[in-house]
DNA sequence: ATTTTGTACGATACGATGTATGTCCAGCGC
DNA sequence: GCGCTGGACATACATCGTATCGTACAAAAT
């Protein structure tokens, strides 16, 4: 009974857990049922019941209960198929990662591309705000994914950077559209749960605050606070903030890219290892 | 029994409940115990003891139960003080932000400032991993999350931008540090759960992948990737993310704040809302 | 046609977790 | 002395992931 548990069971929210096992699911080594029993089960359907649940209800409905309800089938058949639900988890990553474009952006030179690369990963989040949430540091290398990193490597090949820089441009952009996804998958999340917005939320703890708080005693907070929180309509509007971020970054990426091209640039990794 | 729950325990790591309360709790409404009975507990102490926890064993070892075996009480005890732990969660985040410099940058301009103010923050995360998976996108403004607004905003006046600029400027500086800090807790969290560090990690499934992938579909990707791991060491190093982010963010803010200085920049939000 | 076998599916149960609830007890004012 | 008040705690419950083991049925073997 419950031989080695104790390092389980937290991957509720993490999408990491046994690679091996997760690889032969997201590569579909097992053959489909070689003896063909009765077979109401299959590794797709339980991935797009899961998504399904997490698209709808959000990431905290997805238990493996939910799961087995909306399949009609009894708690545990699911593992038949699927080891766990951290398993799961990655499997529900790399199946929507299908769904992006399937071919790199052509148009336009690396700046023109790689927003546009960008925009594509904020419209998968926005389709699927758990996905933000979800993704490991330590990915587990799907078909979909590693068809991903290709494919958005390539939109990036004429701007002439090193293999390294790529990579390292990549992986900033990127993180910032998950970043920003994560805060508007968070906020919304808390609009649904508490029934406030945020606008909402600030103007009725705001008279609290302005009770705690020395009057005069942050004059920049209190002055930029309210700025900003009446330019976006809320204290953060996660769509501007991509946007903005951006905006800045591609700026800033083509100040690294014309010093490459002016061969400015030595080796910059080796003063900031 | 159980009444209304539904709602509730799944603010598990997620630093925001009731807010009044939590406000209440942070600018310390409450009075010290007027009776004076016997008073083990304390706010302070609940406080400091979650804090060395989670700082230690990772938080998701920071359970009440556990909480209130550090402190040498019973389970429910700590109730008595805090009104659930998501509230207790809010407190370690503002007592935490207690530990930034109190005072703002004064040398170089705004943006040596921001640098160091980027800096100040990662050294925060660094002493306190947990920090970046717990804040919230609806922070409860307690005293020191206050302070830390005003003197951050205080470090960059001296840019020319306004107030709404101002914001979006720090905003996203600080989520690029934050995006790092969170992966860098992750795989930490992921290399002693697993006991192998993120290179080990790859080295022993990139066999498993060769495998399954067909050769040759992903030249770039089997090119860049092996490049960027050879010359981090890794997958992700995150200390070269951050940096490699701050830099390209300083370029693009940078070109923001001489546009803004020439005239040139219009209202850049009335085109990007 | 009958037996065997392997697998899909499910009922039950366990440990972990947040927290509601009711109780006990120490110290205070009277 | 006596009741009151507030701090501390033991117990219990719902929910979750999932280990374990039993059942039923289709395909294979005879």
């Amino acid at each position: 009974m419950a031989k080695d548990r104790g390092a389980k069971d937290r991957g509720a929210t993490r999408g990491t857990a046994d690679p091996a096992r997760s690889l032969a699911l997201l590569w579909r080594t097992r053959e489909p049922s070689a003896r063909e029993g009765r077979t109401e089960l299959s590794v797709a359907r339980i991935a797009t019941a899961a998504i399904e649940i997490a698209d709808t209800e959000g990431i905290a409905a997805l238990t493996m209960r939910r799961v087995s309800e909306v399949l009609g089938v009894g708690t545990m058949s699911p593992y038949t198929y699927v080891p766990g639900k951290s398993e799961l988890l990655d499997l529900m990553i790399d199946t929507v990662y299908g769904e992006l474009p399937a071919e790199a952006p052509d148009e336009g030179d690396w700046r023109v591309r790689l927003e546009r690369v960008a925009m594509d990963n904020w419209d998968l989040y926005r389709a699927h705000p758990w996905l933000a949430a979800v993704e490991s540091s330590r990915p587990v290398l799907g078909p979909n994914l590693l068809a991903k990193y290709e494919r958005e490597l390539g939109a990036l090949l004429d701007s002439g950077l090193g293999d390294v820089d790529l990579d390292s441009v990549l992986t900033l952009v990127l993180g910032h559209v998950r970043a920003s996804a994560r805060a508007a998958a968070d906020i919304a999340a808390l609009e649904s749960e508490t029934g406030m917005t945020d606008q909402q939320w600030w103007q009725a703890h705001s008279p609290w605050l302005a009770g705690f708080a020395t009057a005069g005693a942050t004059p920049n907070a209190d002055r930029v606070g309210t700025a900003a929180g009446e330019a976006h309509g809320a204290a953060y509007d996660p769509e501007h903030a991509l946007r903005f971020g951006l905006r800045r970054l591609l700026d800033g990426i083509s100040v690294m890219v014309e010093q490459q091209r002016a061969g400015v640039l030595g080796d910059e990794r080796a003063a900031s290892g």
